[in-house]
RNA sequence: GGCCCGAUGGCGGAGUGGUUACGCAGAGGACUGCAAAUCCUUGCACGCCGGUUCGAUUCCGGCUCGGGCCUCCA
């Protein structure tokens, strides 16, 4: 009993504290219901691929959820899917983009929708992302949207040709997580006929006289599709309930999307008496920064744009892109480069190195004890002060550099950083990170033939015909190691 | 034009009012027939100008440069 309670004790005595997009301050984290945590996370509109900067969120939305669990906080969390509503331009112009695409490709918008999210699913699960609760789909909750708009429809919305328009007067402090929404700042968006501030957006948006659209549905406004913002308010009351605890998202979401959203749930808790006027849904919101790179925007509008699989094809484990992002702060800009993915691919194998180094030992040992408690304070501390996984890193390679320990305390102490940080290292074996680049020529067959020809001519001593074989392969873009501490005799490069 | 952010060694990227993480690359060593891989060790930085301070990379102001958003993005 002493030891499990001075055990306990030492994970998880760091309280947890996390950056508020709406104050800007670090707060602690308190859960809305004692011992849980309910989080929504914005998720994809699935008209076209993840780029890997989009992932980034994700990523980062993992690594929240994990140390939520960490904490001993029961989670859950959700994360939607827009298959539905979000326009090529928010200024409430321009088409649906799923819409839009689904006519490019000449296929059904629901094909789209199930290709897209399919495409997105695939690299949540190779990014080793946990699953959340629930994938909510934004035409599954229609229905509840129209009755959410009802609610709100007589005091803060006003209908025009083109559809139902939230008013942001009608709202205190409208766009305060912005922080930028002034008149002035939407000077050079184009206002839609009969808005009557720049700023509103759109509830719902009515199909135009004499077309169809391939989504549709009824309302009260007349046939239409939901407003882009609508749900995730919608299905944050839903399925977490006002409040939740943390609404997650990237950092372009912090000037549109969520001050959107924040007045519609000060509307939606308004009008249903449930609270005062300026809950925002959500009590922290929290926002990753962008993945950038040098050559130009990480944007899906410029065409060719960096997908996990590209990375892959290359001959990069997608394991090693969820390294690069840990090795900087979500709040940070991160900089992309081919050398730095090399570099965290790197890292990730010697670390792989280290942990298939362990003997086998058994699962769910002790990790009490004090060779590893500077590196269990620091992983601690460091997760708990607003996810600074780069720090937690190095907590976890310095638990992987304590020598002449027992195995099993050691397995154990990586395992409780690694179901933070989610990199794997017990499900994954180095060779796993061999991922023979899509342009490779050279079979495996012909390597391991290659291999076997110059181990015979080692073994006579024939060091010319040895190296020759090695610089054969080297220019076939096979590095030969011989000494390898695990055994690995060959590497594509 | 409006709003916001950043500037740390070769690259990436933490952090701090006084001894400046870490990773990759580089260098040296061990190992190796030689390399590579691996392991050990290690050199290298806080944009410029002022101010506050005993002391600033860290706080404040200005400047320069870069970036983001206001047009699709996570």
């Amino acid at each position: 009993m002493a030891r499990e309670a001075r055990q306990s004790l030492a994970m998880t005595d760091a309280p947890l504290k996390l950056f508020n997009s709406l104050t800007r301050e670090l707060e602690p984290f308190q859960p809305v219901h004692p011992g849980e945590a309910r989080v929504y996370t914005c998720g994809p509109t699935v008209y076209n691929y993840p780029h890997i900067g989009n992932m980034r969120a994700y990523v980062f939305a993992d690594i929240l959820g994990r140390t939520l669990s960490h904490k001993g906080l029961k989670l859950t969390h959700i994360i939607n899917i827009t298959d539905v509503g979000h326009l090529t331009d928010d200024a409430d112009e321009g088409e649906d983009k799923m819409e839009k695409m689904a006519a490019e490709k000449a296929q059904s918008i629901w094909d789209i929708a199930k290709h897209y999210t399919k495409a997105y699913w695939a690299d949540v699960k190779a990014l080793n992302i946990r699953e959340p609760a629930k994938w909510s789909v934004a035409t599954d909750y229609i229905d509840e949207m129209l009755e959410f708009a009802k609610s709100i429809a007589d005091k803060h919305c006003y209908e025009c040709a083109t559809g139902l328009y939230f008013d942001t007067m009608t709202v205190e402090d409208y766009g305060r997580l912005a922080r930028a929404v002034t008149e002035e700042g939407e000077g050079r968006i184009d206002s839609v006929e009969g808005k009557r501030n720049a700023a509103d957006f759109a509830i719902w948006r009515k199909t135009p006289p004499g077309e169809k659209r391939q989504m549709e549905w009824d309302s009260p406004w007349g046939k239409g599709a939901p407003g882009w913002h609508l749900e995730c308010s919608v299905m944050g009351e839903k399925l977490l309930g006002f409040p939740f605890d943390i609404h997650t998202g990237g950092i372009d979401h912090r000037e549109i999307h969520h001050p959107n959203e924040i007045a519609q749930n000060q509307a939606f808790c308004g009008c249903g008496g449930l609270s005062e006027a300026t809950n925002s849904g959500a009590k922290i919101w929290m926002h990753n920064n962008f993945l950038v790179e040098r050559s130009g925007k990480m944007s899906k509008s410029s065409g060719e744009f960096l997908r996990l699989q590209l990375l892959i094809d290359k001959g990069y484990h997608p394991l090693a892109y969820r390294m690069m992002c840990l090795q900087a702060h979500y709040r940070s800009e991160l900089e992309f480069s081919w050398e730095g993915l090399e570099a965290a691919l790197t890292r990730l194998k010697r670390m792989l190195i280290a942990v298939e180094r362990l003997p086998d030992a058994p699962k769910g040992g002790t990790i009490d004890h004090p060779k590893f408690a500077p590196a269990l304070e620091k992983f601690e501390t460091a997760i708990s002060d607003d996810l600074n996984t780069p720090i937690s890193l190095t907590a976890l390679e310095d638990a992987l550099a304590v020598k002449k320990i027992d195995a099993g305390i050691k397995r154990a102490v990586i395992e409780k950083m690694d179901a933070v940080l989610g990199l794997g290292l017990f499900d994954l074996s180095r060779a796993d990170l061999r991922i023979r680049p899509k342009a490779t020529e050279i079979s495996e067959a012909e390597i391991e033939d290659a291999l076997a020809r110059r181990k015979a001519a080692r073994a006579e001593k024939d060091f010319a015909t040895s190296d020759a074989i090695r610089d054969e392969l080297a220019a076939k873009g096979v590095e030969v190691m011989d000494g390898d501490p695990l055994g690995w005799e060959w590497k594509l490069s």
